[in-house]
DNA sequence: GGGAAATATTTCCTATACGCTATTTTATTG
DNA sequence: CAATAAAATAGCGTATAGGAAATATTTCCC
């Protein structure tokens, strides 16, 4: 399959140069290998509109659009915006079992699930909370952006600042704004183990 | 690779509630303290027209949209965008084992962990993937942002395009950007279980 | 509340987007 | 290279977006 091409030159504003929708709706539906007549199955136009749209003959209708958007999955802020320079397009890493990076601290261990982690929107961590933890707990973690936990093994509680404290056992999940104080304190006796996710 | 159509509900997918172009719009010009007429003077469409698009009669052309931004100074992606207002500081939401919403698909079973998503970074999600998922395997996956995928239970394969696919087992784990096609396919002959987190 | 000014909506006409079918162009195969 | 298939484009009728002016609605005085 083609490498999906990225535009370079496209100014920040969209009202300084006008954006050419039609180049870059056929660059899209090229990478993903599919026909003027493919693409009109899945989008629900019709070949011809296909073509005319872009080859700039026409000036889709914002419904022709959302059709486009939803047919070839791209979103639509997306397909108006400027290419956005985050981590090369194609890369992914893999951690198998076990062979994160360690990263003890005095009552988690955490595990890093993912290297190269400065230009990433995600930071993941396997951690393992251990048992009876609770000694340690004197302040409030607090820090920009969102968290989302998963318990994995065992129960703790995760206290946070403007709620009750809450009980949590294996498959039990959280969201929340990290700029609200947590901590996890294991309530077992044996260790607890966490999937974390930070996003910034 | 084998043939199937692509679900187009699969929750993963930014556009699939249908965004009021012409609410929003609204929203805009009032907070701009501009009348339709004012509005049409900096935009070059008709009182009329603006009128029309504002109360959804009609689906603008995207020529009349690029007028628009430029116009009221707005750019185009930020007018699609969903509310990016983060959440509001101190919120939290627990989601108990099995209590997630579930969202159904030919090949995967989504249960969405989190509710309330648009105004989030992440979007969690525990999927099982069917059993000998490999036949219903057509098309890549593609959107915006990068995902974080956890294996809980089973053995699958994640297919991504640039690189050759890799088993995974419970415990192992993948970071990667989801602009790169992928499609994850069950290998056992039970279901597999996975963690699943998007950010945009 | 009545009247006038400001603002928004509707009407009607013209311009153009969209779909169907025909035609041209590009790719494939012997 | 010819013949054929596949894909993209063009032509034309119909549906709908866009603009000018008329009508309706809201706002603001007194």
């Amino acid at each position: 399959m083609p490498e999906l091409k990225i535009e370079s030159g496209s100014g920040m504003q969209a009202n300084v140069e006008p954006l050419q929708l039609g180049k870059r709706l056929r660059e899209i539906r090229k990478s993903l290998n599919l026909t003027l007549e493919e693409a009109s199955q899945k989008t629900g136009l019709a070949r011809s509109t296909l073509s005319k749209i872009e080859n700039e003959q026409i000036s889709p209708t914002f419904t022709a659009v959302q059709k486009l958007a939803n047919g070839l999955q791209i979103d639509i802020p997306q397909l108006f915006a400027k290419p956005r320079t985050t981590m090369a397009s194609g890369r992914r890493v893999l951690t198998k079992s076990g062979q994160g990076t360690p990263h003890p601290t005095s009552t988690y261990e955490h595990e890093l699930l993912s290297t190269d982690l400065a230009r990433k929107k995600m930071v993941p961590f396997k951690t393992r909370v251990r048992a009876r933890s609770f000694d340690d707990f004197d302040d409030w973690v607090r820090h920009e952006g969102e968290e989302f936990l998963l318990v994995l093994e065992g129960e703790l509680a995760l206290y946070t600042e403007f709620y009750e404290p809450v009980a949590m056992v294996a498959g039990d999940s959280m969201y929340y704004d990290a700029n609200m104080g947590h901590a996890l304190v294991s309530l077992s006796e044996t260790d607890a183990l966490v999937l974390w996710i930070v996003a910034r």
